[in-house]
DNA sequence: TCTAAGATGGGT
DNA sequence: CCCATCTTAGAA
């Protein structure tokens, strides 16, 4: 059995159906090779957007200079600042033209986590890549990479063969603003692991809106 | 030009 | 609950 990483080829971008690779995604590997560091680790937790029917994906009726990388060839990374602070590393999929992406929401730490853990102030482990802000810290992604060739050597996405695993689905975060798309089951995780970002419980009065 | 809001995370 | 921090899109 073939038991060693595999970088992912162009094929499983390139498909039409985003919340399908976004599902496929997890159990895969993310890594990094930047300023001469390997970091990476296993993707458990996704979210599928897609450009031509969610209010939440930012290219939906939007093609502007942020949003054109979405647009084009797929296997390529977004990068976008968030908040004026975070750095968050999507996946662009589908045809030119069609902008669909997925976003790496959280990781199992794998290799380089003492690096990891110096980008991150030396927390714990639990602490560096459970999220997506951190995570692009801890593999050291910058807006700066948007663009970035995935099937080349300074962040790719590989395979290898592992245990089958339990996907749970439930609604993306922090997309209020889509209305009722944000209602969409598009965040997929990987049941039980200890590395998916916490939820932010609710208030009563929040749920009620 | 001007400005509100944001696919978060850390701290009180 | 509060706040950092800055780009972006859309309004004026």
């Amino acid at each position: 059995m073939n038991n060693q990483y595999e970088k992912l080829p162009k094929a499983f971008y390139s498909r039409g159906d985003v919340v399908e690779i976004a599902k496929d995604l997890l159990g895969k590997f993310l890594f990094s090779n930047i300023d001469g560091k390997l970091t990476g680790g296993r993707i458990v937790e996704t979210e599928a957007y897609n450009g031509r029917t969610d209010k939440a994906c930012h290219a939906y009726k939007k093609r502007t200079p942020r949003t054109e990388v979405i647009y084009q060839e797929s296997g390529r990374a977004y990068v976008y600042l968030c908040y004026g602070i975070h750095h968050l590393f999507n996946i662009v999929t589908n045809e030119v033209g069609l902008a669909d992406a997925v976003l790496i929401r959280a990781l199992e730490p794998i290799d380089g986590i003492d690096e990891m853990k110096k980008r991150r102030s030396k927390q714990s482990v639990e602490r560096i890549t459970a999220g997506p802000g951190i995570l692009s810290q801890a593999l050291g992604i910058k807006k700066e990479m948007t663009g970035e060739d995935l099937l080349g050597n300074t962040i790719w996405i590989a395979s290898k063969n592992n245990d089958p695993i339990q996907i749970v689905a439930d609604v993306r975060i922090g997309v209020d603003y889509a209305g009722e798309d944000a209602l969409l089951p598009w965040r997929f995780y990987i049941k039980d692991s200890n590395y998916v970002g916490k939820e932010k419980k609710k208030t009563p009065a929040e749920s009620r809106g």
